[in-house]
DNA sequence: CGAGGACTATACGGTAGCGTATGGAGCCGT
DNA sequence: ACGGCTCCATACGCTACCGTATAGTCCTCG
């Protein structure tokens, strides 16, 4: 997972790994048989990590708007799961990535989903307002990696940041 | 800028290009004296390209609650950009890359401040939701190139989604 | 027309990764 | 104590890319 975060997916290889590890390419194939059977492992890992963790944390509270702040912040919170997110949308062209990149992304579009559901939204708005919120979480930690200096980097400036975005994300839809 | 799209900067390489032109390693390295110039180019070019030109089809608009949604509707319909600009937040971390790519993201995030202003948000708040709508655009294209399935994929739909985007991200700041 | 510049082609050596082969250590049960 | 299982190490061949060397083609201009 650390080479995930650090050099995205074409770090996650057999060789520099074995070498980060003081080990030989030879122990790495005892233990895999393949660079692909490898990086399904970390896959799957990340999968079952990254999705019932957060919503369990989250799903203690009962007021849904203020899950969704919670959601928000723990989201940004973790800085090295979202250096993963981020390697595994770089890389989600590679067909091993595909599929597991689509569930976790809607499931967690669908948690979202029932949480608008829950402030009161009717059906298709909670599902489009789910999909704006998570694209605002993607495009987020997408900027705070790229160009950091985009974004607020004291403490109240980021909480202003995201009390702002939680204000314009639950806005009440149309009319 | 094709190679750059579909195989991000990796693909940006001497000898694939060559050979999808049809030409060979030596005339290459004839045009660029080795594959860091080969990439400058590329930079340089989306830079160009990529600044003015939207910001000049947009600024022909007086009502910036307008050119807001124009632009948000401009930066999703050229899929071919979206890819490139996907491809170098991708490779963010390539000492080459990430100079151009802060340039251009604070040029464009200052440009969507000078419109928030002139809706009236006072600075700080403009400085904020103009971040935030730029975080909410590279999320969309980020989405829609990953899990494509997540997004609204007819016109109306799209047009639904945009027009909520826009609603939720001109919402009045704090009270 | 012929010399030099613009461009192309071929061949070479180097690096980094994949995957395979093969030969070990060290331990465990009989 | 010895055959077998688990685990690790070394060596090899293969591919794809980088960059260099060197020779060739073709066009232009004096």
């Amino acid at each position: 997972m650390d080479a995930l975060a650090d050099g995205g997916l074409a770090a996650v290889a057999i060789e520099p790994l074995a070498t980060r590890l003081g080990a030989t390419k030879g122990s790495a194939y005892w233990h895999f048989p393949n660079r692909e059977a490898l990086v399904r492992a970390a896959l799957e890992r990340w999968e079952v990590e990254q999705t019932d963790a957060i919503i369990a944390r989250v799903d203690v509270v009962d007021d849904p708007r203020e899950q969704l702040r919670l959601l928000f912040k723990a989201a940004f919170a973790d800085l090295e799961a979202s250096r993963v997110q981020l390697a595994l949308h770089a890389a989600a062209t590679d067909p091993v990535v595909a599929p597991v990149l689509t569930r976790v992304t809607e499931r967690r579009i669908g948690y979202l989903t029932t949480l608008y559901l829950r402030v009161g939204f009717p059906p298709e708005d909670a599902a489009r307002r789910a999909t704006l919120a998570y694209t605002t979480y993607l495009g987020t930690i997408q900027l705070r990696r790229s160009v950091s200096s985009a974004l607020p980097t004291d403490a109240e400036g980021w909480r202003d940041y995201l009390d702002d975005a939680v204000r314009a994300l639950t806005v009440p839809p149309h009319d």
